[in-house]
DNA sequence: ACAAAAAATGTGCTCGAACACACAAAAAAA
DNA sequence: TTTTTTTGTGTGTTCGAGCACATTTTTTGT
């Protein structure tokens, strides 16, 4: 399999080389005579023009901006950071320099601010955490104007135009839940799907999952579960939810929708009987911990650090060796137990 | 963060870039003086020579050989061959040739006969899956007695030099085999390890799996399950099975350490009562449709594609840019249910 | 002191693509 | 026909590292 460079398509079709430049890249004038030649040999040979010395011409130190929110205001977001850093660590030769910009997770103007500053400095693409849903569409809407690429990861945003993302099938990881709720909890007892954030700002995120949580139940034949939904959120404090809790005496399974089940299981401690299974989301600190005392079940890993990390490989390849960037990167949905944790982080 | 070329040192420490070349490389003589002004300069800044630059003097095509059994006698390997196909797919356009060697997984002369062949080819590398351990560690020595790198997949191999490896750590597998037959399986009934293999070849594998597992419920306390293997082979037909099977009633839940359950399935349908457990291994398409059957619970993920495709990318990028192969990459122990089974295909 | 050898250092070319620029050939205008 | 413009084509430089070769400086031997 030769490797043929512009220099062996001018000699094979009797040109210079900038003729064939020329042909190829469409700029210039090339007579009709010429341009039959260069593409007769452009058609029997695989011409790919070697990204490596694209790349050196070039010369160029292409700034990538990451917008997610800050890790200190939520612990969920620190592995995101993690595959930032291992990307700039492996990409630290190459002329790209990534640069983190962080926003209040519970701030809508926090959000706005920060892609406000980062479209002024102009980067050549983002990979944003598009976490609120209006504001990310505006906010991506003016860095295309821009002539910014952006990729998004963790939540999907709809546009009219496709845009890159990199995370996970949420309706489908509540399927999976779900079908792992049915094969724990015995079909007479009661299942209680918690959306368990402080601000509800995961709303999008919560009903995706609610949803693919309700229809696998749904489309199950003869068998009926009751499945309530219990929404926390800072009006609606713990005592109440305790209270809630207090009166299903016969809910028995508990899918918290977001990463705070380490939340749920501290309030049921104690409160009922141990027999309780929990799913939840997020290899937090807090639900590893309970994962291990098997006070909850199973965790779906949402791959925070490989989302980062793939979603900046894709760009940084894409500018360095002009690979394409994958419109939609589905991770798998990890189901971790207390045993194929470690192979998880 | 300045990008520093030979040329910026070179001005920086009044020297010519022929001298910093010779202080970087140690080739060549240098004056004391001149090696000072050099070395100086370098500890002040963080010099990376461009990669880029690097491998377009280079100019060379690497070879890159994968040995693995041929998928048309186990249809295990299939993947593994899509992955080396991504990735000869992804590389095209850099100076890489990668080739496939196929072997019979049944027999050892097969294996020795394409490894003295490949030998003799001389890659620059070779990626191999070491299904026989003596003759693969023979084969490893030979490769690197000739200067050929090699990497090694799907199964480990002890020697005293470590050897690249990617794939899955077996014996932790079979521990999250045993904890998800401990959630599925009440602690009055009898599990079943079995060995499903024609020829026996995966023999180690299969120690590995059954280790972890019988490791994870030795560890419980409190609770015992008995537990009884199960070898077959081809000195060991249906029959056997069969009749062993029919005179194990209590026998509730199934632990296959190869990619054969949909054998078990087939033998146990309508033999026994319908509620049994079976916990598997890999994405055959036979297993595929058990598990939306609900005829298999779990299957484990053993991610082949990935392997192939991980280790060359490894392989590739350590040439082409000079990134370090990671010594042990082990891949997460994916658990398979039937709702995040297309998120994994 | 002077030539020869050895040591030290600088210069220049290469890799392949990209692009500026110079120059030639053909066509249009004088 | 000559001049000017348009159109077409080839040459040469750049990017950074690597390495061969040329050149200069120092050391050694007589």
């Amino acid at each position: 399999m030769k490797k043929y460079t512009i220099k062996d398509i001018a000699e094979l079709a009797g040109v210079s080389k900038g003729t064939v430049d020329r042909v190829i890249h469409k700029r210039g004038k090339v007579s009709q005579k010429a341009l039959d030649k260069v593409t007769k040999i452009l058609g029997e040979i695989d011409y790919r023009p070697n990204p490596i010395a694209r790349n050196l011409k070039n010369n160029k130190v292409y700034q990538i901006y990451v917008v997610l929110p800050d890790p200190k205001e939520d612990n969920f977001w620190a592995p995101c950071v993690e595959g930032v850093i291992q990307a700039i660590e492996e990409f630290k030769s190459f002329l790209v320099d990534i640069k983190l910009f962080f926003y209040k997770p519970t701030s809508t103007a926090s959000f706005k601010e920060i892609n406000k500053k980062v479209l002024e400095l102009g980067p050549d693409a983002v990979l944003l955490s598009p976490l609120f849903h209006k504001e990310s569409i505006s906010a991506v809407n003016n860095y295309r104007s821009a002539g910014i690429v952006v990729s998004t990861f963790n939540s999907q945003i709809v546009l009219e135009e496709a845009i890159n993302y990199v995370g996970l099938d949420l309706y489908q990881s509540g399927r999976v839940a779900a079908k792992l709720m049915h094969t724990i909890v015995p079909d007479t007892h009661d299942i209680v799907i918690c959306h368990f954030d402080e601000t509800l700002n995961n709303a999008i995120h919560m009903q995706q999952k609610e949803k693919g949580f309700r229809d696998y139940f749904s489309e199950l034949n003869g068998v009926d579960y009751t499945i309530l939904t219990l929404s926390v959120d800072q009006t609606n404090p713990d005592l109440s939810l305790v209270n809630f809790l207090k009166s299903q005496d016969k809910a028995f399974g508990f899918f918290v929708t977001t990463s705070k089940s380490y939340n749920l299981v501290e309030i049921l401690q104690g409160q009922r009987q141990k027999n309780i299974k929990v799913i939840g989301y997020d290899l937090l600190d807090e639900n590893i911990d309970l994962l291990k005392k098997d006070m909850i079940s199973f965790l779906i890993h949402q791959s925070p650090r490989t989302q980062t990390y793939l979603g900046l490989t894709y760009l940084i390849e894409h500018f360095l060796f002009n690979k394409e960037i994958p419109n939609k990167k589905l991770l798998p949905i990890g189901i971790v137990n207390s045993e194929n944790l470690i192979t998880y982080l």
